[in-house]
DNA sequence: TGGTTCACG
DNA sequence: GACGTACGTGAACCAG
């Protein structure tokens, strides 16, 4: 006997009951939640009975996909007066799927079936196993599927229902409902049933005759001369009505019973789900802490009214004030902290915030209204003395209240420098915005986010230059050296702008659906790279020394060679001489390219010469790695130790990369080699702190991953559920047999997919002709049709709106998709194409990365530091005593990320490892 | 400053 | 028939 218990909730079934019987509850943001609420509490209850007597194992959510199904074929009236749902329940109807995948529990609708159909379907699938079943809710027209083995449960007065209830409430048994059902008719769905029959008539009609067709067979032998006359007028309209009540049992089920098993409550999903909501006394039950957010559940989607843009004062340096008394400090600070927000600039002595000192802090209240506080000019030490100034920590006191204020909002632009600057001086800043991520999420790919480009973009203004304040070059001076007079119409116009920029940027947030990759993803994220900034990663300068020796020797012999072998010495590493010197000196075949007249001697080209045996070229790609490596990676990287904490700081640009990525700059410790084994010992140079190691979790071929989900391909999907080899599928479908060659043709294939595939490109890489190249794409397009669709879509939708989006929302957007040349149009395609599948890999391991503190801290793992993430990994510093609590951890937060918002259909694959450097931790 | 090359995902 | 030609980054170097 199976002990396999499968519970089918009526989702939709659920709501209605729910928001009639509930009070009208808003959630924190003033949002009708009543009927989520309830079905919140009702699935937390289910799911918690997991393994309870008569508890569920499996458990799924059914709701209806479309409002059209097969009925309304049979009957064009079918539900057609149904009267329009509430208009505050309407909100709630997407809220019911998030809340569902918020649990992990599967959530299922079928295109022209109706709810209660797929819950006969699984029913009918799950009996047939021997499973319990168990549907919960308390609709009339599902009771006819009750028989042993399967009862039906009303959460909202907890009774449970079976064949007794039906013969209560009806008259007949389960199996006789359909035909009684089928003469009372249902006015609200337009069952049209027979006049004047109701329920007490229906059951009694059926028990006497013993069924509906023998009621309509039998209609001339009843004496009531009324209902006789309403059943031979209506018999027809009384057997269509027998087949819209009638449930289909016999379609293939969306989603395999087993993938109904239920896992047990996911906390970071869940957490994430109620805190958004603001259900505070769920989120108790998870442990998860009341934290100030904003819902961002619901993306209106409506068209917004223009932004007003609210008269403004024209910019005035002179206006801003310079605050040296303590009195005034006061003021401006009682001002902000009635304002309930604040503009906030750091002005320092340095670019990376790891390093730079605080000179002063600028405010601002009001569109030009803004104040600088100096505290650490020292002046030019010839001209001007050390000015007269507030004590450096007296304003930072001061402030600390303020900044540390929840309830007063600290906007910045690029605020994780100042978060840093302020988090190295005891200050913690919470409730923020940044203007700069504003910008981004509503305006990738229109131009850059700094403050000057969206001064000018969008007050025709230019900032006063950084350059006319501390000049350039090497007669450039720190800001500490700056008079206060220009310092603070400098540092007062920064926040000055940055708060007009707020005002212009925040309302259009909502308008324009970007809130949710705003509030769930990049907002939150900045004060987590900011803390991964300040952790720093230790390398063994010793060991980087070491190689650089190496490569020293190395380096100098091949001059030698190459330069004896050119006839005399040049520059190796001049395009220009290198071309000249093979081309013409050694009159070696090859061609001019671009149109600056240069021969191109680019690596293709290289290998090309080198594959027909000119020596000299293999031995320039040799020279060529060898200076890469040193002076990119040996040389600078011991630069770039920072000498109070002994480690290197990168830092990551949130606002950059077109598709959501982040980058990483000074030094850029995204691009440390790994594809050469001689590169690749750079790597070992990472190390961990002394007792600790270093954890690589990367996400197995995510991008791939998301295209097959993206665009809805079984075969991928299949083989990413089953754990097979992807390129060796992609091989089977294409080229009909596996082996290394086809293999790799494969792999280059479904890049090429990933990039916006071109049979001129694809040709290059195959080295196969255009042709062939074509055949190729055309076969796969025939195999994966879901691709061609994909792409085709995209493509549409770029041209149509200007940019594409990714699962989360996230927009790029490609005006190049207008330009003037064919080339630029299509290249902006090939970006269109690309953009949803990075971005959409962004968005999740940035979600990650989000969730991964919290997570780490519930299980105690507060030693554990996040140093650095390069796209698709995330690395880690952990204590060595901690490693398997922390993969285990680590896993599962990167494996769940993209719920609850997102349910992909293929699984997210992690790789995790451990070692005494990155190079052993992969 | 722009062009070229090459390190990474 | 021409247009060019795989997506996203950052750093170092040369040459003007």
């Amino acid at each position: 006997m199976s002990s396999n218990h499968l519970y089918l909730v009526d989702g939709s079934g659920y709501i209605f009951r729910a928001y009639h019987r509930l009070p009208p509850l808003t959630n924190r943001h003033g949002m009708p939640a009543g009927a989520v609420y309830g079905f919140t509490t009702m699935l937390w209850k289910l799911v918690d009975d997991l393994h309870k007597a008569d508890g569920p194992t499996h458990l799924a959510v059914i709701l209806d996909a479309s409002s059209r199904t097969f009925r309304n074929d049979m009957y064009g009236a079918y539900k057609a007066h149904r009267p329009p749902p509430p208009e505050d329940l309407v909100p709630q109807f997407p809220l019911i799927r998030t809340a569902t995948r918020a649990f992990s529990v599967p959530c299922i609708e079928e295109e022209g079936l109706e709810a209660d159909d797929i819950i006969a379907c699984y029913a009918r699938a799950a009996l047939a196993e021997g499973w319990q079943v168990t549907i919960v809710s308390s609709d009339k027209d599902l009771m006819q599927l009750i028989e042993p083995g399967l009862d039906m449960l009303d959460t909202m007065n907890n009774r449970r229902l079976g064949r007794d209830h039906v013969i209560e409430k009806f008259g007949v048994p389960p199996e006789l409902l359909g035909d009684v059902l089928a003469l009372m008719g249902d006015s609200v769905d337009n069952v049209p049933g027979v006049p004047g029959v109701g329920p007490k008539t229906a059951s009694q009609l059926i028990n006497e005759f013993g069924s509906l067709d023998a009621v309509l067979q039998n209609a001339e032998t009843i004496k009531k001369p009324k209902l006789r006359e309403s059943l031979l007028a209506h018999a027809d309209n009384a057997r269509l009505s027998r087949e819209l009540v009638r449930l289909v049992c016999d379609r293939p089920l969306p989603e395999p019973l087993d993938a109904l098993k239920l896992k047990g409550l996911p906390p970071e999903p869940l957490r994430e789900f109620l805190a958004e909501q603001g259900f505070k006394s769920l989120l108790l039950r998870v442990g998860g802490e009341g934290q100030p957010g904003r819902s961002v559940l619901a993306e209106p989607a409506v068209a917004a009214a223009p932004v007003e843009i609210p008269e403004e004062p024209a910019f005035d340096h002179k206006s801003y004030e310079c605050v040296t008394s303590e009195a005034t400090l006061d003021l401006w600070i009682t001002e902000a902290t009635a304002e309930g927000r604040v503009a906030v600039d750091t002005e320092t002595t340095h670019l990376d915030a790891i390093r730079a000192e605080l000179v002063g802090v600028s405010l601002a209240t009001a569109s030009g209204r803004a104040c600088y506080i100096p505290f650490g000019h020292v002046g030019d030490g010839l001209l001007s003395e050390t000015p007269q100034q507030l004590p450096r920590e007296l304003v930072l006191a001061k402030l600390k209240p303020l900044l540390e204020n929840p309830s007063v909002l600290k906007i910045g632009q690029n605020l994780k420098y100042d978060l840093i600057l302020f988090r190295r001086a005891g200050i913690d800043i919470i409730a923020y915005d940044d203007t700069m991520l504003l910008s981004y999420d509503l305006d990738a790919g229109l131009g850059g986010h700094g403050m000057d480009d969206l001064c000018k973009k969008h007050f025709s203004h230019d900032t006063i230059s950084f350059k006319s304040v501390c000049g350039t070059g090497k007669s450039q001076i720190t800001f500490d050296k700056v008079s206060l007079a220009q310092a603070t119409e400098y540092a007062g116009e920064d926040a000055d702008v940055t708060l007009r920029l707020w005002q212009r940027l925040k309302p259009r947030l909502s308008r324009e659906a970007a809130t949710r990759v705003y509030e769930l993803v990049d907002r939150p994220l900045l004060a987590v790279v900011a803390e991964m900034e300040m952790a720093g990663i230790s390398v063994d300068r010793a060991e980087l020394s070491r190689l650089s020796a190496d490569y020293a020797v190395e380096i100098a012999r091949l001059e030698g060679v190459i330069h004896q072998a050119a006839g005399g010495p040049f520059t190796i590493g001049s395009p220009k001489q290198l071309g000249e010197v093979l081309f013409e000196r050694m009159g070696l075949k090859g061609g001019r390219k671009g149109k600056s007249g240069v021969y191109s001697t680019d690596v293709n080209e290289m290998e090309r010469l080198a594959a027909e045996g000119i020596e000299v070229a293999r031995l320039v790609l040799e020279w060529r790695q060898l200076t890469k490596l040193k002076s990119t990676y040996t040389d600078a990287l011991q630069q770039q130790i920072n000498p109070v904490t002994g480690r290197v700081h990168t830092s990551f640009s949130m606002a950059v990369a077109q598709t959501g990525r982040l980058s990483s700059t000074d030094p850029n410790l995204q691009n440390i080699p790994i594809r050469t084994e001689l590169g690749r010992r750079i790597r070992d140079a990472f190390v961990a702190a002394p007792g600790h190691v270093l954890l690589s979790a990367d996400y197995s071929q995510i991008e791939l991953r998301l295209a097959a989900h993206m665009a809805d391909v079984p075969q991928l999907r299949t083989a990413f559920a089953e754990g097979q080899d992807i390129h060796n599928l992609t091989a089977q479908e294409l080229f009909g047999t596996v082996d290394r060659d086809t293999r790799g043709r494969a792999k280059t294939i479904n890049f090429a997919i990933l990039y916006g595939i071109s049979a001129f490109g694809l040709a290059g890489r195959l080295g196969v002709d255009r042709g062939e190249a074509q055949a190729i794409i055309d076969r796969y397009f025939d195999r994966f049709p879901g691709v061609r669709n994909y792409i085709a879509l995209t493509v549409g939708q770029v041209r149509e709106q200007g940019f594409v989006t990714t699962l989360f929302g996230r927009k790029t957007h490609l005006p190049g998709i207008k330009g003037k040349t064919v080339s630029e149009r299509q290249a902006a395609e090939r970006q269109a194409i690309n953009a949803p599948i990075q971005g959409t890999s962004a968005d999740i391991i940035k979600r990650a990365m989000v969730r991964m503190g919290p997570a780490l801290a519930a299980e105690g793992l507060t030693s554990v530091k996040m140093l650095l993430q390069v796209h698709d990994e995330l690395v880690f510093e952990v204590p060595e005593a901690d490693a398997a609590a922390a993969s285990t951890v680590i896993r599962r937060v990167m494996e769940s990320a993209a719920e609850p918002y997102v349910r992909l259909s293929v699984p997210l694959g992690v790789e995790i490892g451990t070692g005494p450097s990155w190079g052993a931790a992969h």
